[in-house]
DNA sequence: TGGTTAGTCGTTTTT
DNA sequence: CGACTAACCA
C-alpha cells in the first residue's frame, strides 16, 4: 500500500514519535495520508481500531473517510474505529458522561432556528439583523469559553451587559429543555475534561490515537479538545492547509496552526506539496491568488497534469444571462468532449445565487444536485415530523411540544398555550408535565384541556413503543395517527403538498432503513439527525448530475470541470467582508473554488446585477486582475470589449441544434 | 382559533 | 422580485 504514496507522503503515513503536522496543500492527497495512516496505524503498529478518531469537518468527509478506509481493510479490523466530526465526538462523549454537566444522557440538539427564537424570546425583538447578531455574539462568547457569570463581570458596556444578560437566560432555557446548542457539543465536554481528571483520564486510554482533518478550521475550543486528550502522549496528526482557512466567522483560528508548534516543542511538520488534482494554468492562477496574502508557511505546490487550457473569464449582461451562459457553454462542451455532467460543477458565494441556476439549468432539462445549503431536515414538513420526534425522545423539548402541538392544528391555539407556557415558567418545568400538574388543569376550560391531555397521552404511547418496535414502524402509525398527509394537503395547493408528502415519505424511508441496517430504535435515530447536514445514503455518485454548491462547502471536493460564478466586487470578496476588513478570507475562499477545477475552469460575472428589484452596476471581482494574463482567455469589459452577448432561450436552442448536427 | 391578505423588508459563509 | 410578517376577517 505504501508504495502508492509519494515520499512526502509516505513520511507522513510512517511518522509516529509524537505529534505530527501536515502541511497539505490543495488536492495534495491529504484524505489519502489520513486514510493510509489509520491502516497503518491498525496493520503496522498494533494499533485498536477501538483506539484511534479521525475526525473531520462535515459529516459528509467523515462518511468519505470511513468508505475509504474501508476499501483499505477488511471490516472486521475496522470495528471500533471512530471517524466522525468534532461535533459528533463531543455528542458522544456528552451522552455517555452527561450526569456530570446536570444533563441526562437523551438531551436534545437544538438547531440555530431554535436557538433564534429562545433569543428573540429573551429580547424581545423580531428584529432579524438583532437576533442574529445576539446569536452569533453568543456563539463567539461560547466558543471563547466564556460562561454567563463571566460575561456578565467582564462587561464593559450597557450593551454587553445586556447581551450577557440575554446568554444568561439562553443557557438557563438550554438546561431547562434539555438541550445544548452546537457550540456545547464542544464545550461541555472540554469543560467537563478540565473539571474531572478521571473522566479525562477514561477518555485518553480510549482514543489513543487522533487524526485531526482540515486542521486550519478549529477553533479554540476544538483545539483544546485535542490537546486535552492527546496531552500525555502528544499522539496526533494534525492536517491542514492555512491557505484554505475560510471559517474564521465561525471562530476558526489560524493560530492554531502556530499554536500547535508552541504547545508541542516536539512538532514534527511535514508539506504535501505535489498535487494530483488540478492541470497547471489551473495551479498557476490558485497560486498567483493567494501570493497576494501574507503566509503563515512557505510552499508551493506543482504538479505534472499537463499545461490545460486556459481559464476563461466572461462578463455577463445580468444574472439570467449568466445563468444561461454557464447552462450553454456546459452543453456545448459536453457534447464535444462526451463528457457526463456529473464531471461539472458550478460554484458561488451564497446560496441565493443557486435560485437563478436552477431555474436556468431546469429549462435546459440539465439533472443537478445542489450540496449545501438548506438541508433536508430542515424543510418545514420535516421539521414538523421531526417535532413529534424530537418530543418522544425527551419530553422537556418545548420548542418541538409547541411545534407538534400545534402542527396539525388541533384546536390548541396561542391563548392557551401561553397559560401553559406561564404555568411551566413559574414552577420551572416543562411544557409536558404542566399538563399533567392538577394546578394546570383548573387553568382553562375542559374544550381547551381535552386536547392537550390527548396530545400528551399520544406521546406517552409513542415513549413506550419507541425503544421496543422497528423504527420505521412506529414513524408510520405517527404519521397515519396525526394525518399528516391531509393536513398538507388541506393546507397547501395540490402541487407543493404532493412534493412536501414525497419528502415525509423519503424520510421515512430513511429512518426505516437507519432503523434496519443499524439496529437502531427510533430514539437513537432522533438523537443524531440535528447533526446530519445531509441525507447519508443518497448515492450520489451514481445519478449523473451536474452539482451545485457554495464555495465553502465544496471544500474538499474536486471536478473535471468547474464554474465559478459571481465573481464580482461586494459579492467575491462580499461587501460585509470588504467592509469588516476579511479580504484575505475572501481571497483564500477564490482560492478554494479554483483549486476544486481538474482540467476546466470558466469564471463568469454580471456587469449588472438585479438587487431589490432594482438594477445595479457591478464591479468585477478584484481577484480577477490577480489572475495571470498569459493564462486567461477574457470576454467582456475586462478585455475592453462589450459584455458578452446575451443568449436567450431560443437562441440557445438554435446553438445546441446546430451543435449537435455538426456532431452527427 | 385559524386562515387569508396586504404590507414590509431586505440577500454570507455552517457544525 | 420574492420571502416573510403583522394585522385582519371568518
Amino acid at each position: 500500500m505504501l508504495h502508492l504514496l509519494n515520499p512526502a507522503q509516505r513520511a507522513a503515513v510512517q511518522y509516529l514519535d509524537g505529534p505530527c503536522l501536515v502541511l497539505a496543500g490543495a488536492g495534495s492527497g491529504k484524505t489519502r495520508v489520513i486514510t493510509q495512516k489509520i491502516a497503518y496505524l491498525i496493520e503496522k503498529a498494533g494499533m485498536d481500531a477501538r483506539n484511534i478518531a479521525a475526525i473531520t469537518f462535515t459529516n459528509k468527509a467523515a462518511r468519505e473517510m470511513n468508505e475509504r478506509v474501508g476499501h483499505l481493510m477488511d471490516a472486521p479490523r475496522l470495528r471500533g474505529l471512530t471517524v466522525s466530526t468534532f461535533h459528533s465526538l463531543g455528542m458522544r462523549i456528552l451522552r455517555e458522561e452527561a450526569r456530570h454537566l446536570g444533563y441526562k444522557p437523551q438531551f436534545s440538539i437544538l438547531d440555530s432556528a431554535d436557538a433564534g427564537k429562545i433569543i428573540s424570546d429573551t429580547l424581545g425583538t423580531t428584529d432579524k439583523q438583532l437576533i442574529r447578531s445576539a446569536v452569533s455574539r453568543i456563539s463567539t462568547l461560547k466558543t471563547d469559553r466564556i460562561s454567563p457569570d463571566r460575561a456578565i463581570l467582564m462587561a464593559e458596556s450597557e450593551g454587553e451587559l445586556h447581551l450577557a444578560r440575554v446568554y444568561r437566560i439562553y443557557q438557563d432555557t438550554l438546561m431547562a429543555y434539555q438541550a445544548v446548542d452546537f457550540d456545547d457539543l464542544i464545550r461541555l465536554p472540554v469543560d467537563l475534561f478540565e473539571q474531572n481528571a478521571e473522566v479525562l483520564k477514561k477518555w485518553q486510554q480510549r482514543l489513543r490515537y487522533l487524526l485531526i482533518d482540515e486542521y486550519q478550521d478549529t477553533n479554540i475550543t476544538q483545539y483544546l479538545m485535542v490537546k486535552l486528550l492527546t496531552d500525555i502522549t502528544g499522539q496526533f496528526t494534525a492536517v491542514g492547509d492555512d491557505d484554505q482557512s475560510i471559517y474564521a466567522w465561525r471562530g476558526a483560528d489560524m493560530e492554531n496552526l502556530r499554536k500547535l508548534q508552541v504547545d508541542f516543542p516536539k512538532l514534527h511538520v511535514i508539506k504535501l506539496e505535489q498535487n494530483y488534482r488540478s492541470v497547471a494554468r489551473i495551479l498557476k492562477c490558485a497560486n498567483a491568488v493567494i501570493a497576494n496574502n501574507p503566509k503563515l508557511f512557505e510552499k508551493t505546490l506543482w504538479s505534472d497534469l499537463g499545461i490545460g487550457d486556459p481559464i476563461q473569464v466572461v462578463e455577463c449582461k445580468s444574472e439570467e444571462h449568466e445563468a444561461e451562459l454557464v447552462a450553454m457553454k456546459l452543453l456545448a462542451h459536453k457534447f464535444e468532449a462526451n463528457t457526463s455532467y456529473k464531471d461539472y460543477a458550478i460554484l458561488y458565494r451564497g446560496n441565493h445565487q443557486a435560485r437563478i441556476i436552477e431555474t436556468a439549468l431546469r429549462t435546459h432539462k440539465i439533472p443537478y444536485l445542489i450540496s449545501g445549503g438548506q438541508s433536508f431536515f430542515d424543510r418545514a414538513e420535516i421539521k414538523d415530523v421531526l417535532a413529534y420526534l424530537r418530543l418522544v425522545a425527551n419530553e422537556n423539548d418545548d420548542p418541538a411540544f409547541i411545534r407538534a402541538v400545534t402542527t396539525p392544528k388541533r384546536g390548541v391555539g396561542n391563548i392557551t398555550l401561553e397559560r401553559l407556557g406561564a404555568y411551566a415558567a413559574d414552577r420551572q418545568i416543562s411544557f409536558f408535565q404542566a399538563v399533567y400538574e392538577e394546578g394546570f388543569i383548573w387553568q382553562v376550560q375542559a374544550t381547551q384541556y381535552e386536547p392537550l391531555k390527548t396530545f400528551c397521552d399520544f406521546i406517552g404511547r409513542l415513549q413506550y413503543r419507541a425503544p421496543r418496535e422497528p423504527a420505521g414502524q412506529v414513524l408510520n402509525e405517527l404519521l397515519e395517527a396525526i394525518d399528516y398527509e391531509t393536513w398538507l394537503y388541506d393546507s397547501d395547493e395540490p402541487k407543493p403538498a404532493e412534493g412536501k408528502w414525497k419528502n415525509v415519505l423519503e424520510f421515512v424511508q430513511w429512518v426505516t432503513r437507519q432503523g434496519e441496517e443499524k439496529g437502531k430504535d427510533l430514539i437513537e435515530i432522533v438523537q443524531t439527525i440535528a447533526l446530519i447536514t445531509m441525507l447519508e445514503g443518497r448515492d450520489e455518485e451514481d445519478v449523473d448530475a451536474l452539482k451545485m454548491s457554495t464555495l465553502h462547502a465544496s471544500k474538499g471536493l474536486e471536478y473535471p470541470h468547474v464554474f465559478l460564478i459571481g465573481c464580482e466586487e461586494d459579492i467575491l470578496p462580499h461587501a460585509n467582508s470588504i467592509e469588516g476588513g476579511m479580504v484575505e478570507e475572501e481571497r483564500r475562499l477564490m482560492y478554494v473554488g479554483i483549486t476544486r477545477a481538474q482540467r476546466t475552469l470558466t469564471i463568469t460575472y454580471c456587469g449588472k446585477r438585479k438587487r431589490a428589484g432594482e438594477w445595479q452596476v457591478t464591479e468585477p471581482s478584484r481577484f480577477l486582475k490577480e489572475l495571470p494574463a498569459e493564462d486567461i482567455r477574457v470576454s467582456g469589459r475586462l478585455a475592453g470589449g462589450k459584455p458578452e452577448q446575451a443568449i436567450s432561450k431560443t437562441e440557445g436552442r438554435a446553438m445546441l441544434a446546430g451543435l449537435l448536427a455538426k456532431l452527427s
